[in-house]
DNA sequence: CTCCACTGGGTACGTTGTACGCGGTCATGC
DNA sequence: GCATGACCGCGTACAACGTACCCAGTGGAG
């Protein structure tokens, strides 16, 4: 009865200042999750394999959240706070779109169990409300609410779409378990069906024109990333001009995609 | 063993044509399957409930699926059927583009629970496949098959993204078992203490606003998917000219996004 | 010092996906 | 026509899951 006391996660108080001293914390489980996650994917995080981790026992857990899914909640929020938004809005608002892109990118390949996680608008954990408050100051001065909120959800629609993509062919692959060459054989073996049967031209343009080299998926990400970036131009009023031009091929925010991300705020 | 012998579903034939004949179908089951996870989520769509549902026993649909995971693989693409893109291209590329996302927002709405599926690209589902081809074939003449690629996987990730947004947030109050009233009250009670803390103006200002009418989900949608699809025509060549001016609000396609999409193809 | 809300955690329950093996069925080889 | 053996539906069984419940121990408030 007393969980229905709060409405979320983070309306509940972590510790009730009263009692023995707690032995462990939201965090340090949290951060165990997260190890665990990294390493084998979310289903592997258990109660049971979170609190081995960190020497406690299976039950101890719920004395700090009251549920698995609310902990997967803790650790997605633990995640936002790896994008680096510090210092937005910075001015040129292209450079910093940019760098909140490749951040988000970098953080979903870094831990692509991300993925699994249905994130619920309404449950904002403080640093998800953070990133929300820097990221849409970046456009702020130029338009309205509104239109700040589509922007901005289209820019990480695609981003998010983009590194999806990205995370389940890569998942796929490992799943099932087969060598390199194994799978690629077993693959090929489909894919020439298919092709054979001459009822799907275009898939067969596509792993055709697969096999001679494509662009890397960095290079893919970024140039859809540009054009995204235009249309945002576009929707933008002219007193909003960046520094850089838009249809040229400026330099690259400082923040490689794969390039590890600092640990940002925590809070959590 | 011979589990192996497939590298995914689609390869593996459903009827071994020699022994007596099978009491039930892929497609039943996959129907039954959607059936539950429609009225109450993927997760309650479980073996012994789908057995159930077809009067089976529960482990007689290992007999026609070889995992549970397999089984949702079939389930997505049963639902990739239901997007009408017949007739595709029509020589109007907009009015299919939009045709395609209103269609793909519309599935997804009526099966929420999609959005728990971790699709697979390398395992495509003939529905899938003939989606892709349908879709993809609207800018084939247009723009190189990388192009096109990008740019359908930026409309797709809009039209996703967003309505993934609309979905989480229907969940989020779902699940919380709350009545409306209450759960506004609990809502509000965390919403006004990040607006009294000072400490998220953007949060605050997307508040405020939100207390006076925004405009409707649909919308909402048709607005951003304008903006899309602009991008994509200034993607085009001159020579791909719409009959529909791009910046003009021209009439909507005819299948509205919450009106229901006819039954497609089916193939599985 | 007493009290009792708190602590960590062991045991246990219901539910899940699914491995295994059973007896019955039917296209096929003789 | 009949034996064969691969298939059928499915009951039983098991490991692993999330977590309800209970316990003895603990340490700040009165």
């Amino acid at each position: 009865m007393a969980d229905a006391e709060y409405v979320n996660i983070w309306m509940r108080p972590e510790r009730p200042a009263y009692g023995p001293k707690p032995a462990y914390s939201r965090a340090q489980i949290t951060e165990a999750a997260i190890r665990i996650a990294d390493a084998e994917g979310l289903e592997a995080a258990t109660m049971r394999r979170i609190a081995a981790a960190i020497g406690a026992g299976a039950m101890s857990l719920y004395r700090y959240v009251p549920s698995r899914d609310n902990l997967v909640e803790l650790m997605a929020d633990r995640l936002m706070g790896e994008i680096d938004v510090t210092g937005m809005p910075s001015g040129d608002w292209r450079a910093d779109l940019t760098r909140y892109a490749d951040g988000l990118r970098a953080m979903w390949l870094r831990h692509p169990w991300i993925a699994a996680v249905q994130r619920s608008l309404p449950s904002f954990g403080p640093n998800q409300l953070l990133l929300i408050e820097r990221l849409m100051g970046v456009l702020d001065a130029f338009v309205s609410i509104d239109e700040n909120l589509g922007l901005v959800a289209m820019l990480s629609s695609y981003t998010e779409g983009t590194v999806r993509e990205e995370i389940s062919s890569a998942r796929e692959f490992r799943r099932s378990g087969l060598s390199e060459s194994e799978w690629m054989a077993r693959s090929h073996q489909h894919v020439d069906q298919l092709v054979k049967s001459g009822e799907y031209p275009i898939f067969t343009k596509i792993v055709m024109e697969a096999r001679q080299p494509h662009l890397s998926r960095d290079d893919q990400f970024r140039h859809g990333l540009r054009r995204v970036l235009d249309c945002i131009a576009a929707a933008l009023p002219s007193t909003a001009g960046s520094p850089m031009p838009a249809h040229r091929d400026g330099r690259q925010a400082q923040d490689g995609p794969s390039g590890k991300a600092p640990r940002a705020t925590q809070h959590g």
